[in-house]
RNA sequence: GGGCUCUUAGCUCAGUCGGUUAGAGCGCGCCUCUGAUAAGGGCGAGGUCCGUGGUUCGAAUCCACGAGGGCCCA
């Protein structure tokens, strides 16, 4: 501040004084507490309510837990993007969603309730089981929007979509009319995984990933072949509970089988396998081609029970097999495996599916009947062994499928299952896909591949609460009934319409309809829908497509989604496959995709090994915005390593904004600084100030298109950049002017460049850090302003002005930076402190425009350096060694394979002779094989190394030498400025404030006062002291005794 | 089993069209600046660019094979 503010009154300043930490959480409460007393987000949205519609889905989040720290990075997304499109004026609808039926809210809910197994639901009655998932998710539910409204996201909370809702339900039941109309719905058997704990089949996408290794009883197995005495076919498995089921042995046609002899009789197998069985040196008595074994039967492992004594087992062909592993005889059982069955059904063979639903042996099978088939291996493995079967068992590790749910090992089963047929809308939604806007672009590339290898889609799930699937297959006449909506049926029922509380089990099941076709009375089958059909319907079913078309061409389709990438097999699919069956086009224009979270070592989150982050406590330890910080400045096509440690990383880097910000609080309240006052125009101002605007105008284009092309890490990381050079070259290098300025209108152009600086930042920064924005915006923008929108989130966004624009200042301004860089290294090597005034620095540029542009900006150039004065060098050879290098790029395609005896010409030459002979001629000659070849500059990489001693530095071709005599009148310079920095360090220790006057008494010996007599009234006014005294402080004043430059001082100073 | 992709400093990652001396951030050591700054600046230590072979005047980069990780599909 100038000294003639000392005891004048200035006008109040508008601003708050700052904390002296920023406190995130306590921040982002009240932040909260102030949207909500304001109602901000209900302005915005009434603001907005005319523009242009910008439509986003949300994808459903499972109301069942808390949400976790990688939903908030979703979520981070959702909102970032939606905060930009409001700031630019366009009208939004804010649904957030829930998903809220399915088997994974059944599984939490059994837990709670303590359930093992479906009979313990139906135990507990489904009426009972449906309020508790109900319940379930109105808790968590509640739960999740707390903890987005505490994330920031702005979302309209009270119009949340839930899955399990009647419209929901009834949507999805017009796509399965729609499916049915066009003869996609059907039922088939099929093996199919699964799980026997929750009591059904899991689809393909649910096997993704569940797959570990486990240790599990392998058993090789001799079964008698007919009409051969002692002749057995060896089969290998390692499900020991399938051979029950066993109806054929597979063999390749192709392959060489060999009968092998052993003490009691001969063993069939492939001649490829053998060593592995029998070890080496085995006896062979026969050969035979896989092809010519097709005609033999032989007596199955397990022909004593019931179910299996009337089939007849065969020798069958199936390219398929190898002798890598097992065999080469392949134990076939259509009715417990998922290849099996296919190659069952290409065959004829009889399919016996030996287990129940729960996994259990059905009847039939003696002694295993009721038995769970996973529990079975060792008695299996006994009853083999007594019936002379068993040739050999062991323990094999492989990788298994489990339940992602439950986590129980998987089997596989046949049974009827209900599918909508893929083939025919396959082509329609790939040309669907193909419109869409993928970022990352690998993620449209990853739907199409999954797209041409989808299979038909299997909807039903042998469950309780979940999507009721409206099929009611006649018993008189075959046909099958879909019901499309609530009001069809209606019409149809005959009975129960009074018990239908919701489109529920157990209250559906009681409905009776007339059949379309024959009008018998008909039920519904039992099975509930997959709860990707939940999801999938979402664009359909929020906007009201069956009661509602305006709304629906409003809003469909989607100008944005995203989520995780694994989505793109589920909910992306989903939506698409729905969609384009109902309207034929793609329901989502841009898709952004990102990866996996982490913790911050890398290693996946669970719960169970003590990694997984909670996310309130996150939010009130490190604070959402930090949090969302982190999330929006990540690169999305790698995954994230999450944590308190990165977190604090991030902090740091706000911490460089908070000391601008406060920087700027401070000196702005010291001299009142009034924003609304008239503007200095901007090419008035030092060219400190137009390089700042200049960069900005840079930052909001990439920040306005990295939010446009979904890729806001870009415009962060661009902010990060922005911020750094704000704190430690904008304020760094102009911070006097604010205290000490040449005039009034250059103190009025830094306060307000450095106002107009941070309140445009905190407006490209709102959608990213909406809290802190917008309680720097509270108190630089409104509070100075009455008339001002009540909030950061009301304003515009900013827009790049191109009179701003100075790139050739742009780009002086980073060479000066690079002279400063390199000069302060210069100073370094030769050991001088900053603080000491040195004479000159000599500085080698590429030519005579950097000169000048370095020229232009040599104030700041000598400030830094701390030298008087800037020469150019012109001759360099005394303070650099040259090494003369080929340059490779363009002598390589010159000379060939001769390019190595230039570079040894070149190595010997005398380098400051070859150079100077440059210089002056513009051209080198070397001998090369007896001729003369010419080289241009251009051909050569002429590289300078400073010489040892002489404080000299090099970077990319910026030399800088320091002289670094000091003379007496440098000296005391130096001293002057130890004084003074010793002295602001004591103002420090005792407290003082910045605007603080003192009395300052400075002791020592002769060199001092020599010093004093020369900068006495520098040494004051730099650290405003009204008098330098000789004599006796009192008693209170603060004391500091440091040595400066070899001289014992004594400093005091009391307030004044 | 097929396809895609990755492997570079203690950690997280850049590295353009192949150019001969491979970089950044974090962390570490020394020095330094500070009238906003727990910040900033400089220097340094730290590398079998996964391995082997090939193409080329020249390979972290291109090709082949192999090893290991990830992803997608079967």
């Amino acid at each position: 501040m100038s000294d003639d503010t000392a005891g004048t009154t200035k006008p109040r300043s508008a601003f708050d004084p700052l904390p002296d930490e920023l406190d995130f959480p306590s921040m982002e409460r009240r932040m909260l507490d102030l949207w909500a007393a304001e109602d901000t987000f209900e302005r915005l949205r009434k603001k907005n309510a005319d523009g242009p519609r910008w439509s986003f889905f949300d994808g459903p989040i499972t109301a069942n837990n808390p949400m976790g720290v990688h939903h908030a990075w979703g979520r981070t997304y959702k909102d970032v993007y939606q905060r930009y499109r409001a700031m630019r004026g366009y009208h939004q609808r804010y649904q957030n969603g829930f998903d809220c039926q399915g088997l994974w809210l059944e599984v939490e809910v059994e837990k709670d309730l303590g359930f093992n197994s479906k009979r313990d639901i139906e135990e507990f009655g489904l009426e009972a089981f449906a309020d508790a998932c109900r319940e379930r998710v109105e808790k968590f539910s509640g739960v999740q929007t707390r903890q987005s409204v505490r994330l920031g996201q702005w979302m309209d909370w009270d119009d949340s979509y839930f899955t399990h809702s009647d419209n929901n339900i009834e949507h999805i039941w017009h796509f399965l009319r729609r499916c049915n109309e066009r003869g996609w719905i059907a039922a088939a058997q099929r093996a199919m995984p699964w799980c026997a704990r929750c009591g059904t089949a899991l689809s393909q996408h649910e096997l993704i990933d569940t797959y570990e290794e486990v240790e599990h009883d392998a058993v090789y197995v001799r079964l008698p072949i007919h009409g051969r005495a002692d002749t057995w076919l060896l089969i290998w498995t390692t499900t020991p509970w399938t051979l029950a089921a066993n109806v054929a042995a597979a063999v390749h046609p192709d392959l060489t089988y060999v009968e092998v002899a052993a003490d009691d009789g001969r063993y069939l197998l492939a001649e490829a396998a053998m060593s592995a069985v029998f070890g080496e040196g085995a006896e062979v008595v026969a050969r035979h081609q896989g092809a010519d074994l097709l005609d033999l039967t032989y007596d199955g492992p397990f022909d004593d029970l019931p179910a299996v004594s009337r089939v007849t087992h065969r020798v069958i062909p199936w390219t398929d097999v190898g002798a890598d592993e097992g065999t080469g005889v392949v134990h076939i059982a259509p009715g417990a495996g998922e290849e099996d069955f296919l190659l069952g059904q290409d065959l004829g063979l009889e399919v016996l599916v030996p287990i129940d639903e729960n996994g259990n042996y059905t009847d039939g099978y003696d002694w295993l009947t009721g038995r769970d088939a996973r529990e079975v291996a060792d008695d299996v493995v006994a009853h083999l062994r007594r019936r002379g079967l068993l040739y050999r068992h062991h323990t094999y590790t492989h990788r298994y499928p489990h339940c992602w749910r439950c986590h129980e090992e998987l089997v596989f089963r046949v049974d009827d299952e209900w599918f909508i047929r893929a083939d025919e809308v396959r082509q329609p939604m790939l040309d669907a896909a193909a419109t869409v806007n993928w970022t990352p672009e690998y993620a449209g590339a990853r739907m199409a591949d999954w797209l041409r290898n989808m299979g038909d889609w299997n909807i039903s799930r042998r469950r309780y609460w979940g999507l009721p699937l409206p099929f009611y297959p006649c018993r008189s006449c075959g046909h099958l009934t879909v019901i499309g909506s609530k009001a069809h049926l209606e019409e149809r029922a005959i009975a129960g319409m009074d018990q239908l509380r919701e489109l529920h089990r157990p209250w559906i099941d009681r409905v009776t309809i007339r059949c379309e076709s024959c009008e018998a009375p008909t039920k519904r089958i039992d099975a509930v829908g997959d709860a990707w059909l939940d999801a999938g319907i979402v664009p359909f079913s929020t906007l009201g497509y069956l009661q509602n078309s305006e709304e629906f061409e409003n809003w469909y389709p989607a100008d944005f989604i995203t989520e995780m990438r694994e989505q793109i097999r589920l909910w992306f699919y989903s939506m698409l496959f729905m969609s384009v069956t109902i309207q034929n086009q793609s329901p989502y224009q841009s898709v952004f995709v990102y990866e996996k979270l982490n913790d911050e070592t890398g290693r996946a989150m669970h719960k169970s090994w003590g990694n997984a982050i909670d996310f309130g406590e996150a939010a009130e330890r490190m604070g959402a915005d930090v949090m969302r910080w982190l999330y929006a400045g990540h690169n999305p096509l790698y995954n994230i390593n999450f944590g308190y440690g990165p977190a604090t990383e991030v902090k740091r880097r706000m911490l460089t904004l908070w000391n601008v910000y406060s920087f700027f609080v401070t000196y702005a309240r010291l001299d009142g600084f009034d924003p609304t006052a008239p503007r200095i125009p901007v090419a008035e101002r030092p060219d400190l100030d137009r390089w700042a605007l200049s960069r900005l105008q840079g930052l909001i284009d990439t920040m306005t298109a990295s939010l446009d092309d979904y890729l806001v890490y870009r415009g962060v990381q661009a902010a990060q950049e922005f911020i750094e050079e704000l704190s430690n070259w904008y304020v760094r290098r102009g911070r006097r002017r604010y205290w000490k300025s040449d005039s009034d209108d250059d103190k009025q152009a830094a306060y307000q460049t450095l106002y107009e600086l941070l309140t445009s930042l905190v407006r490209l920064l709102a959608p990213v850090m909406p809290f802190w924005t917008d309680d720097i915006y509270q108190n630089l923008v409104r509070r100075a302003d009455p008339d001002a929108p009540s909030s950061v989130h009301l304003t515009e966004w900013p827009e790049a002005d191109d009179a701003l624009r100075d790139s050739a200042l742009d780009a002086a301004m980073a060479l000066a930076q690079q002279v400063v860089r390199v000069g302060r290294a210069a100073r370094n090597s030769a050991n001088v402190k900053l603080r000491q005034p040195l004479g000159s620095a000599l500085v080698r540029v590429a030519d005579d425009a950097d000169w000048d542009a370095v020229m232009s900006l040599r104030s700041h150039v000598l400030d830094e350096l701390n030298v008087k004065e800037l020469r150019r060098m012109t001759s360099e050879h005394e303070l650099v060694d040259y090494q003369v290098r080929p340059n490779y790029r363009a002598l390589g395609p010159r000379f060939g394979r001769q390019v190595r005896q230039v570079a040894a010409a070149l190595a010997a030459l005398d380098a400051p002779a070859a150079v100077r002979e440059l210089d002056d001629l513009g051209s080198l000659h070397i001998e090369l094989e007896g001729a003369t070849e010419t080289l241009e500059p251009g051909d050569l990489d002429v590289r300078r190394t400073p010489r040892e001693g002489f404080g000299v530095a090099e970077q990319d071709g910026v030399i800088v030498a320091i002289a670094t005599e000091i003379d007496d009148e440098l000296a005391h310079e130096g001293l002057a400025r130890e004084l003074v920095h010793a002295t602001q360090g004591l103002r420090r220790d005792a407290g003082l404030e910045v605007s603080d006057r003192i009395h300052l008494w400075l002791d020592g010996p002769a060199p001092l006062h020599e010093t004093l007599a020369a900068h006495r009234s520098e040494v004051a006014a730099e650290v405003l002291a009204v008098q330098v005294n000789k004599g006796e402080p009192p008693e209170s004043a603060a004391e500091a005794t440091p040595t400066l430059n070899g001289i014992p001082v004594k400093v005091r100073l009391t307030r004044s």
